[in-house]
DNA sequence: CGCGCGTTTGAACGGGCTCAAACCTTGTGG
DNA sequence: CCACAAGGTTTGAGCCCGTTCAAACGCGCG
């Protein structure tokens, strides 16, 4: 179910429709909650002062491989944040060409790009099995209720995706395929062991089209730069998983 | 002054320091006020309900040629729209690499990018004499006030700005060098035209080395693009005088 | 088993980068 | 007003590297 088949006729969407047997809104049967300490410590915003003794509960949504947790087009309902799993956010472009913007991992924030428009402006697919918590946009918006707490950290984290954002666009610059891989997995590495795995052996989530698709280069290049690597005692590959042999190396190809 | 001669030592910031003579804060003395609804108007955000009966006024800040709007590191201290002039968004990355993020001109909002951190994380330059106007931090965050609907602007307009980032993005991923100066073109053609100034017709406020840096091409590609269309028929080039002799040709070039 | 998909490797082409030189504009100072 | 310097722009020549096309292999799944 990788494209919906309908013809476009609201003017909000013309990718997204509602259709039988597809309730995005609808929870889930072993859904859960989340409180607002949860969401804090998810985005990681304990160097800011926050109440937490709201008792504003929060719904998680899960995902299983492939599934989609947003889509481009779809109304507006609210931004997400990821709590477990990872999931690949993309445009996909008029000519067919797909760019791959993020990999969103634990505590990335989602869905922020629908504000302007009041439609979400990316697809975002998991590559595991994910749980998400929702936060619904009459919760952000809601005037005269103490929760402008909550606002504000949305909007702190929104600036934080922006910056994150930048730094991905810094990899499909440096002129070398093979620097570009080689920050990527420096990048993949760090975010691991900031979620407290290993930063010198992990499974890449992503297959190499995807990685392909968010440095811009093709399949086959990423392949070749993985090799160089592996040559180069790097690293080791085995299908998807990887293995650090010299940290210090891996960040010299990178320029 | 393109650089700051100074030796870090504050933790908020490795490349910014105030030093006697720049005074970034300090008012101009031909400043003057802008209101509510003139941000309004600016940001385009007629489409929504916002009352402009709030007596708030926000001071302008002007700009000359050169000089600096935001810089990398500043103490974060509000956002900033652009009423007037055209300026350059960049980051300067550790290698001495440059990329430019995008060209602000009228109605783009500038600073959310130093939410996250309160600090700036590019540097603005002006390309034109400017005119922009403040939104202090102040404004945006002081609760129990009315000004809410403020606040629910500013995100919007951020959220606008993702966007824009995302098409820019598009710009540095068709193969054909060729086809991103179209693009560029193109581009520039339209926000032009939706400024009310000639879309056939206009003089490019950047440098070929400002547009390599955006296209993420070279100098020297980026005038050789300009040749080629020329040869085609498709435009005429007078320095940075651009002359659109058929859109529909340039559009055929964006792939 | 056979099919599809992801991955890897090879060969050849082409386009953008690098280096280099020339031209034009602009700003400065004599 | 001119001389000069500095930087922006254009064009050329050669090389490198990523793309493209092609083929082979392994894995999972019906």
């Amino acid at each position: 179910m990788l494209n919906v088949q309908t013809t476009p006729t609201s003017p909000v969407s013309a990718r997204w429709q509602p259709h039988p047997g597809h309730h995005p809104l609808r929870l889930e049967s072993d859904e859960r909650w989340s409180t607002l300490a949860e969401l804090r410590n998810l985005l990681q915003y304990d160097a800011h002062l926050l109440r937490c003794d709201d008792e504003a509960l929060f719904q998680r949504r899960q995902l299983k491989v492939g599934q989609t947790a947003l889509m481009t087009g779809q109304p507006f309902d609210g931004l997400y944040v990821v709590r477990l799993g990872t999931l690949k956010a993309m445009i996909t472009h008029a000519d067919g060409g797909v760019h791959v913007l993020a990999f969103p991992m634990k505590g990335t924030l989602l869905g922020f790009d629908g504000f302007y428009q009041n439609t979400y402006m990316s697809d975002v697919v998991a590559l595991t099995d994910c749980d998400l918590v929702r936060i619904p946009a009459s919760s952000l918006f809601s005037p005269g209720r103490g929760n402008n707490h909550l606002e504000h950290m949305a909007y702190w984290a929104s600036s934080r995706e922006i910056i994150q954002e930048q730094e991905a666009y810094s990899l499909t610059r440096s002129v070398k395929s093979e620097s570009r891989v080689a920050r990527f997995l420096h990048i993949m590495s760090g975010r691991f062991e900031a979620l407290g795995f290993s930063p010198n052996r992990f499974i890449l989530p992503m297959s190499r089209r995807d990685i392909g698709h968010h440095l811009s280069v093709t399949v086959e290049t990423v392949s070749r730069a993985f090799s160089a690597l592996v040559q180069l005692g790097i690293i080791t590959v085995d299908f998807r998983e990887i293995k650090i042999l010299s940290r210090d190396a891996l960040c010299n190809f990178e320029r």
